[in-house]
RNA sequence: GUGUCUUUAGCUCAGUCGGUAGAGCGUCGGCCUGUUAAGCCGGUUGUCGUUGGUUCGAGCCCAACAAGACACGCCA
């Protein structure tokens, strides 16, 4: 298809005047009098629409073009016409209109804002929708971002699996993946379902982190990312959980907690930046729509250095700040959403990394710092979210890693391939997780996770 | 999982003191020579979430259930 896209007639290249051209798109909307009428049409190459001209003097089919209802295919053949007084830069005259695909006139969307609970009911429509529009292609830009930061310095891109045996650091709920006959499971003589006769010859679920099998190729290829569908079986009710989502897991070799928190911040860096480059039209959109301070925001994330902190200064900070929360401060506490949105919406305003919180509120693998009370962890808080970036460096030493396991009560089988890890050649290494959709939420302005996936699965909903 | 709130036309909502329901938008028809979520005139649109109860009479009062949203928790 040769078509000229909307999108190019609205860039530096440009089109004769009076040049003739074609373009197919659907009709956003149709303003009609007796004897001129306006379409603005959009193809899908970009959030602008194309106004269309039409004279009932230069088309035979005026009067039915005059009623094609809304989100209507058609194919507009006219001539480019600059109008650099109007609201808009150009427009085409059209010589010919051609319906291809009449849309019903119970349509769904009108031209009005809709709440975001309708659209998502149907979610298959609302991608046609302005805000949508924009969100969609911005989480486009975004992945592609995160690939490019990554693959430009030296990380390797890895699938770890989707099915998996082990149930990761114990991390939340897990859906099952069965092949048995639910009606008629077998049992062992205890009266248990014999997972051995399960397809894979045992229990499988959904991943809900591929970190430690990560960890494993950065020890072979230095600087690995997993970007791919994460799982929580969570009863989540909120805004920032979803059933499925997709995660970013760098790991590096070689590399401690303070190279790790250089990267988190670049690599959050280049995807802002890329989008405020990229995605003008869909920024200035959201920006007089859904968030006033989103480019602003997103400016400030660009250009200033986050603030850094420990865990222990942050405790003082709110200790000393004149703002009673439900939840008093006390070291140890794991700070709750309150204290977390106080620190980087109220002190710092901007991106937060918080280090070194207490081992009792992390992760086994994290490294325990000499202190014997934290260990090198850190979380990025940024405005409006919440959490976007957990991290740590890995605990390395064989021995200390072991007590961790054996602590936990963790099962020394499954995670003797993790030990492994530490016995043939242990060395620094660090890594970090974002949840890709809490980003995506972050560079759009939208405040609710189930608006920033296609077709979001939160608890009781699977639709589409 | 806990708490709060919501459910009335295709959408967004109003509905007073309990007396069988309205507006805007959409849609349909008409008018209009430059519109910008165009404008003007007219028509259309209902199992008032479900079930049961109170009452002469329930959208409204009561109960149970259902669906959804928000906040919190868990986390990314």
């Amino acid at each position: 298809m040769s078509d000229i896209l909307v999108k190019d007639l609205f860039s530096d290249q440009h089109y004769a005047e009076d040049q003739t051209i074609t373009l197919h798109g659907w009709v956003k909307t149709i303003r009609s009098s007796k004897k001129i009428g306006f379409i603005e049409l959009n193809d899908g190459s970009t959030i602008k629409n194309a106004q269309i001209v039409m004279k009932a003097s230069d088309l035979d089919n005026y009067a039915d073009i005059a009623k094609f209802p809304i989100s209507s295919t058609i194919a507009v053949t006219g001539k480019v016409v600059y109008t650099p007084d109007a609201k808009q830069p150009l427009e085409i005259h059209a010589d010919a209109v051609v319906l291809e695909g009449a849309s019903d006139s119970d349509y769904p969307l009108q031209k009005k804002a809709h709440t975001y609970e309708y659209l998502r009911t149907i979610a298959h429509l609302r991608p046609r929708t302005n805000t949508f529009y924009a969100v969609f292609r911005i989480r486009s830009l975004a992945a592609f971002a995160t690939h490019q930061y990554l693959q430009a310095h030296g990380f390797n891109y890895l699938n770890t699996p989707i099915i998996t045996g082990s149930d990761a650091e114990g991390a939340g709920e897990m859906f099952r993946v069965t092949t048995l006959d639910m009606n008629n499971l077998p049992h062992t003589e205890d009266g248990k379902v014999d997972n051995s006769k399960d397809f894979f010859r045992k229990e499988t679920n959904l991943t809900v982190s591929g970190q430690l099998e990560a960890e494993a190729f950065a020890l072979a290829l230095r600087k690995v990312y997993t970007f791919g569908p994460t799982f929580r079986a969570e009863n989540s009710h909120t805004a920032r959980h979803a059933s499925e989502f997709w995660m970013i897991e760098p790991e590096m070799a070689f590399e401690d907690l303070d190279d790790d928190i250089v990267t988190i911040e670049e690599l959050i860096k280049a995807v802002v930046s890329y989008v405020l480059d990229n995605a003008q039209d869909e920024l200035a959109f959201l920006n007089d729509n859904v968030d006033d301070h989103l480019i602003e925001r997103l400016e400030k994330t660009r250009d200033e250095k986050f603030a850094r902190l420990t865990y222990t200064e942050a405790i003082k900070e709110l200790e000393d700040a004149d703002q009673d929360f439900e939840v008093p401060v006390y070291w140890g506490l794991d700070l709750e959403a309150e204290h977390e949105r106080y620190l980087c919406e109220h002190i710092y305003n901007k991106p937060v990394f918080l280090t070194d919180y207490p081992k009792e509120i992390k992760a086994f693998y994290m490294r325990a710092n000499d202190d014997g009370k934290t260990v090198a962890a850190v979380d990025l808080l940024v405005p409006e979210i919440g959490e976007l970036v957990g991290g740590s460096q890995r605990e390395e030493r064989r021995d200390v890693l072991a007590e961790k396991i054996k602590d936990n009560h963790m099962s020394e089988e499954e995670y003797g391939w993790y030990q492994d890890l530490r016995k043939y050649g242990e060395t620094v290494h660090s890594g970090f997780g974002i949840g890709f959709e809490r980003l995506v939420m972050y560079v759009t302005g939208m405040k609710n996770i189930r608006d920033v996936i296609p077709y979001p699965r939160t608890p009781g909903n699977a639709d589409f």
